[in-house]
DNA sequence: TAATAAGTCTACAAAGTTAGTATACTAATC
DNA sequence: GATTAGTATACTAACTTTGTAGACTTATTA
């Protein structure tokens, strides 16, 4: 299950979708619209902009703003950067790879092979949906 | 990522179907040498016994052992006993949904769709995951 | 240039989950 | 009826997640 931070982040990261390319947007409006607690959202927010998804500018009509192409955010880099590893199993982790304690040896590994391949799948769909395709469902799905 | 618990009974689930159909195994047998803590270990096939996975017998000689055909027992279900949901999102989860908080509306959510489709391709790999077949590949892989 | 708006940073606290332990009880076998 | 081994309940410790508080920094604009 994705943590309510990263879901907190996929809604606030859709958000700012929205007003691509409109200038910053005050962090206390995308908690109130989005009803996320104003400073759980700050560190969020914070985390995407070192990551350079998003970019903030300070001061009077200041605030954070999409950085990145909708187009090239996915929501695999958005669940990565939240909640860390997607594989089931640290030992079949790309990014996060640390061998099992409970294994006595990963070549001859049984259970490995099923891991492998519900990670790579899983990669596979994360890696399509992006927040340019996610935004523009969301109006085809509102209009029908 | 997978909990210890759900980590420890696939492995005394293999440890079982290797003796499958030779006599109940002691609990003390199991967690040594998996190297599981005995008392968690206890509370980990007692639920596989609820299930209807694992049968027990009491007394001397006694302990648990594989009731159901190593061929169908899944990974899916496994991980379903020990750790619940398979989905991402709880909105997307066919034993355990539940509605989203985050959401306004189910319906017009353009996130739903990636993750169902997440959702079907590991339900699709962990189905075809039985005990019957890790142990076979585990004893492939042992001997290349 | 001072007031103010808004992001940044550090530290903390409460709640929930996971992992593991202790103890007493029950049932089956020899 | 002594012993072996599973059953059940309750507890504890550690860790993670979620959320809060407050002081600080930077940029704008009047």
């Amino acid at each position: 299950m994705l943590s309510k931070k990263c879901k907190y982040a996929i809604h606030a990261l859709i958000y700012l979708t929205e007003r691509y390319e409109q200038g910053p947007v005050h962090i206390q409006e995308i908690a109130d619209k989005q009803r996320i607690p104003k400073k759980f959202l700050e560190a969020i927010l914070l985390e995407l902009r070192n990551a350079n998804v998003l970019h903030s500018k300070k001061g009077k009509g200041g605030g954070y703003y999409l950085y990145k192409n909708p187009e090239e955010v996915t929501l695999l880099e958005i669940i990565r950067l939240m909640d860390g590893a997607i594989a089931m199993l640290p030992c079949v982790s790309l990014n996060y790879y640390e061998p099992c304690e409970e294994c006595k040896n990963e070549t001859t590994c049984g259970i490995r092979d099923s891991f492998i391949g519900v990670r790579d799948e899983t990669l596979r769909i994360l890696t399509e949906s992006t927040l340019a395709k996610i935004v523009k469902r969301e109006k085809i799905l509102s209009k029908a």
